[in-house]
DNA sequence: CGGCCTTTGACAACCGTTCTCAACAAGCGT
DNA sequence: ACGCTTGTTGAGAACGGTTGTCAAAGGCCG
């Protein structure tokens, strides 16, 4: 139950805070052992299940049902602007969306209601390196 | 390039018409097989793919990663609330969230904008049937 | 320092989805 | 109705992300 503080894990932490961006497991796992840090993959995803479930990282998936991972600066409710092509991101809210969101869903009688806003485009920077092509 | 009418189309378009509510793929075959249509798997997958494309069926991604399908009354866009136990879904649509996404995405020079607007809760029937556990 | 007990890592297992490819059948022309 | 052409099917293999397994490694508390 104590969560111990390892070198994996610290390892984990210190890239998402340095990478500022939504990233994959698999590109984390590929950055640490770039720069020497070796770390297995699957503790590279249990560092980020127990993240997660601490509320330090955010996850959302990807288009294509890929989990990404984000250090955001802040701890409360929010959500994501998210370039499709770097994961470049900004964090935005809505306090208008979320309250539509609930009276609309406790309008139809349901329960334990979450709700999933993200957008998804494509950069400045993305748009200017594709019209390099 | 010419959509052949097939008896494994016309058979998957016929369940997912029947259903109404947000169904995977699996589930789709199952339901399929139980009712001597047998059709493979790869097959139903494949309908459900080209139906998406052609906007005849709406797809959205369920917390676990897996792919759930419907059609949908309304062809225009639109969002949902569905029950994340049974699948039970609810068209709904928020003109001001739309104009919302889009201003906010074009103000940090986002293109290509797209939105996930999905809610997802427990509706009245399961929370009855929790009940009796 | 010693030992308990969590964490690690290589690899196998999983699971949803897509690919492969030979057999099959829609739909068209005759 | 009859071929023919060509898109479609289906069983199984392949794939890719993620999770499980289990012996070895190493925090952490006394």
């Amino acid at each position: 139950m104590a969560a111990r503080m390892t070198r994996q894990r610290t390892a984990v932490v210190e890239a998402l805070d340095e990478l500022a961006d939504f990233r994959s497991a698999q590109q984390l796992h590929e950055t640490l052992r770039a720069r020497g840090e070796s770390v297995g993959l699957a503790t590279v995803y249990r560092a980020l299940q127990a993240l997660a479930e601490a509320s330090e990282v955010d996850v959302l998936r990807a288009e294509d049902g890929e989990s990404l991972y984000r250090r955001c600066a802040r701890r409360e409710h929010h959500h994501h602007l998210v370039c499709r092509h770097c994961g470049r991101t900004v964090e935005i809210d809505g306090p208008t969306v979320e309250a539509w969101a609930s009276k609309v869903a406790a309008a139809q009688g349901f329960d334990d209601i979450e709700h999933t806003i993200e957008l998804w485009g494509t950069c400045a920077d993305c748009r200017a390196s594709a019209a390099t092509k």
